[in-house]
RNA sequence: GGGUCGCUAGCUCAGCGGUAGAGCACUCGGCUUUUAACCGAUUGGUCCUGGGUUCGAAUCCCAGGCGACCCA
């Protein structure tokens, strides 16, 4: 970024018709001179370039609906007041037509210099001319006037009175090709915002999305309870974790990596359905499918267990599509999906033996179990010291990307799984499922593990990893084991991972996509 | 972390060893039914950065920066 402050003030020039110098502005700089100027010229028409309020009384696409039906040529004498960006200029001598822009989309207005300089006479005797000198593609514009449709069919506000309600200095980018230098788009996403229309709608949905589920929740007697993003231990999943440190208490402090065991103690509090929609952070590699920090939603249920959280899974997506796209069949990046539920329940076991015929139930132990899987080449089957781990190997590798239609993945083995209740009748799994929409994991739950002995055992399996220098492994969370020996209700617990899933129901590419202001590294400064 | 590709005017791009270009935007002039308005005239550059090769580098080579995609 240049540092335009430094820039020199310009002097301006009088505000006449014919006195105003004929200079060329091309450069960035010259165009944001050219405007300075107009600044000034605006001040000393007695106008505030940088205004302080405008009465709105309509949106662009209400007038767009509410006179859809009025005829080209046709009039009507509604006095409408309202206000946005100017994205086009066709100016003539004495008519000109913009295109405004607010929040719901564009009108056009229709200026007739008549019309402006009967309006305007004690104000401005020279507004129609001032318009033409002194607004520009990107300034923010209020009017009033009336509508009427074109001769040629286009709605517009037939302008009484305008106001500069702020003056841009920058240009936009170019009208027909827009923003579309990605970096630029993250870097400057107001940019994005002002010039892509389609970015507009996206965040638009991603708040819906997120509205849409904290309400779902609340309708079923959730309550939201906020936990700490500060962390003395990073714990409730597998990630690294960033630290940081607190000056006064001389202590490093982690960034949550998921909200989990807190959550799960306002459970052994009493509290029966809570729920947390935050940012969680984790330290780890940038992707189209992974931001350094990201929002989840994890929900919490006493008494339930992970079959109640597949049906509420699967009603929640259905729900929120239906409300929000008016549809179960989407299209993520040309596939069709069909969100219509039920949706398929396979065990990780089932899965594999229907995918490589080999049946995990049978193996005796590791070396048999590698012995049978050799010809699958394994990329990652050095780092499998469990049955367990190769098994989700084999899933992670083979079969994990051919999940297209939403689908639970169930029944894991517990050496992937430190936190879930083993199965009540299959030994070594656990109740827990995986949703997985176009080979992606999109929501991970399970019925909790309620048992502090076993939880210790695990947690202490954990940190013997971490000692020995697994960055992911989390150490032994003491307050956690304490909470869980005063007693925890037999509980299911979810975590949904919310970008994911607006990047499914907004066919976004890339997570960037989907996140308003991406972690991108700053541009080297000179 | 590895590979491939990209970075040139405010924006979108061309140029690929011989005077840095186009369209749009901007500035000026004209124009009362345009909608990528039109017509005419100007103007605008750290060719990502730093080295090197060369009589001469946006162009070729090396290193670096940032990004995209693929792989891990």
């Amino acid at each position: 970024m240049r540092a335009y402050d430094l820039l020199p003030f310009i002097c301006p020039a009088m505000p006449s018709d014919s006195n105003r110098p004929g200079q060329s502005a091309s450069s960035l700089d010259e165009i944001r001179a050219a405007r300075l100027q107009k600044v000034d010229e605006i001040k000393q028409l007695g106008q505030n370039p940088f205004a302080y309020r405008w009465t709105v009384t309509a949106s662009t696409a209400d007038l767009q609906t509410q006179y859809a039906d009025l005829e080209a040529g046709e009039e009507v004498e509604v006095e409408v007041s309202l206000a946005g960006r100017i994205m086009a200029r066709r100016v003539m001598g004495k008519l000109a037509f913009f295109i405004l822009q607010d929040e719901t989309g564009t009108i056009q207005l229709y200026l007739d210099k008549k019309d402006i300089q009967a309006s305007m006479a004690q104000t401005d005797e020279q507004a129609f001319n001032h318009l033409k000198q002194l607004t520009d593609v990107g300034d923010i514009l209020g009017v009033r006037g009336t509508l009427k449709r074109t001769d040629k069919g286009e709605l517009s506000v037939r302008v009484q009175e305008y106001a500069v309600l702020t003056k841009a200095l920058l240009p936009l980018p170019d009208k027909w090709h827009g923003l579309t230098d990605v970096a630029k788009r993250y870097r400057q996403r107001y940019v994005d915002l002002i010039v892509n229309p389609a970015v507009r709608e996206t965040f638009r949905k991603r708040a819906l999305i997120t509205s849409g589920i904290r309400r779902y929740l609340e309708d079923r007697g959730f309550l939201e309870i906020e936990t700490p993003v500060l962390q003395t231990e990073a714990g409730g999943a597998e990630a690294r974790p960033f630290t940081t440190y607190h000056n006064t208490l001389e202590m490093d402090l982690y960034l949550r990596i998921a909200t989990e065991l807190h959550l799960k103690r306002l459970v052994v509090g009493g509290f029966e359905k809570v729920f947390e929609i935050g940012r969680i952070f984790r330290n780890e590699g940038v992707s189209t499918r992974h931001n350094p920090e990201f929002t989840s939603v994890e929900f919490y249920q006493a008494y339930a267990d992970y079959h109640d959280f597949m049906d509420l899974t699967e009603d929640l997506v259905a729900t929120l599509a239906k409300d929000i796209l008016g549809t179960l069949k989407i299209t993520y990046q040309g596939v069709d999906i069909d969100l219509t539920p039920p949706w398929r329940r396979v065990t990780m076991h089932d899965l594999v033996q229907e995918h490589t015929g080999l049946d995990f139930h049978q193996f005796a132990d590791l070396e048999a179990a590698k012995a049978a899987v050799k010809d699958l080449n394994l990329p990652g089957i050095h780092n499998c010291d469990s049955v367990g781990k190769l098994l989700n190997e084999v899933f992670e590798e083979k079969i994990e990307t051919t999940l297209v239609q939403p689908t639970f993945l169930i029944d894991h083995p517990v050496e992937i799984s430190p936190l879930s209740k083993p199965h009540r009748s299959q030994p070594g799994v656990v109740e827990r499922f995986e949703l997985f929409v176009v080979g992606r994991e999109t929501a991970n739950g399970f019925s909790e593990l309620t048992d502090p002995i076993d939880q210790r055992q695990r947690f202490e399996l954990q940190a013997a990893r971490k000692a020995a220098g697994d960055l992911e492994a989390t150490g032994v969370d003491e307050d956690f084991l304490t909470a869980l020996e005063y007693g925890m209700p037999p509980t299911c617990g979810e975590g949904i991972g919310i970008d994911r899933l607006v990047m499914l129901l907004t066919d976004s590419p890339s997570i960037r996509d989907v996140i308003a202001f991406p972690l991108l590294k700053p541009e080297r400064e000179e």
